[in-house]
DNA sequence: GAAGGTTGTTATTGGTTGATTACTTAAACA
DNA sequence: TGTTTAAGTAATCAACCAATAACAACCTTC
């Protein structure tokens, strides 16, 4: 039956843990850890509020899986940019899949609520933890000297702060000046990625 | 009368006012927005949770106020640091003027959470005007240009980052090395002023 | 020294919100 | 086909929280 219902489509449990987790990015991106709910998340998700809870414990789990899985791309884009060596020097490489990022709707918007909250006993720490791998990876494995990884990541959390301010869809000339320094030049490219 | 109680003081409703609002950026600096609650003010304040959204309005009127605050906490700094031309060249200046509005417990903080707002309909507009007033003064009053400015505040950006996390006071030596790099070298006068 | 405005509090409430429980229904399987 | 298991929901609850209201103490000033 279902006329128009598009059928209750039922997954496996996996399956279901990484639509939440999808959804759960993108709504923490938007409003904050403590600004989220649980039935928004559920509704972004197209399941109950209830069964949210349920198949992550709690929101407080739910928030640092979230935060782990942001992470963990950030690090899979960065590994990825350092082993595809197409001549350019490696920060470039980096900093184009940085921005990629934005098209992972949410992504960036939750890392920087993550941040924010390194007050939290239980989220601070995966915070930290988790800057810290991102600094080693530029360090370490891309090569950057102290100070260039070091600027790499304030020009990082200049873009963030930009994307959450939304400041790329705005008006004024100044936005855009500054919006197009702070993703290398390419405003267009900027916002066809955060319109996703 | 009152052998151990502080006599309960009476302030003048201005005064009042700017207790509140210091109390209100350090709390919302440690929580955010949404995670700090008007109880949690007003005992910082040292009043009851009904004076401080009577006297406000609303618990937004009041985050809007402590927005617009830190913003010209902030212009002040750099005015000042660009005023006082000690021959040293002007964004090793601003550098300085906003490393020093760490000891103002909160500011940073509490401008972190507001630029993660940007979604907010009523938050979001003050969190862009107040951005955008700095890039003008770093551009235009300072004479940086857009490049330079975009520098300046994307280091600013991971000053506020470091910051949060408490990545200052970590043990870890790459939380220390990437410190020491967001600060410009200076790890024992920061953590000074984080301490403050 | 009373009147009136100002500074503040206690009590309360209506609305959220995360979490729990008990119940359903779809699929897998023997 | 009947039974078991996994996926999912509706209903409900206790805690929390911003906001309001009604009241109290203080201070000035005539």
């Amino acid at each position: 039956m279902s006329t128009m219902e598009t059928t209750r489509q039922r997954l496996p449990a996996a399956e279901r843990r990484e639509s939440i987790l999808a959804a759960a990015t993108v709504v923490f991106g938007e409003r904050g850890y403590a600004g989220a709910t649980t039935d928004q998340i559920a509704t972004a998700a197209g399941i109950s509020q209830a069964y949210v809870v349920r198949t992550f414990g709690s929101k407080e789990t739910l928030f640092v899986e979230v935060a782990r899985r942001a992470v963990g791309r950030i690090e899979a884009a960065f590994r990825s940019a350092i082993e595809a060596d197409d001549g350019r020097p490696v920060d470039q490489r980096l900093g184009q899949a940085y921005l990629e990022l934005i098209a992972d709707r949410g992504i960036l918007l939750a890392l920087l609520h993550i941040f924010s909250l390194g007050n939290d006993p239980a989220i601070g720490p995966v915070g930290r933890e988790g800057f810290l791998t991102i600094y080693r990876l530029v360090r370490d494995e891309a090569g950057l000297a102290p100070e260039d990884a070091s600027h790499f990541l304030a020009e990082g959390m200049l873009i963030n702060t930009v994307l959450a301010l939304q400041l790329h869809d705005c008006d004024d000339p100044d936005a855009l000046e500054l919006v197009t320094q702070a993703c290398g030049g390419d405003l267009v490219r900027f916002r066809a990625l955060a319109a996703g």
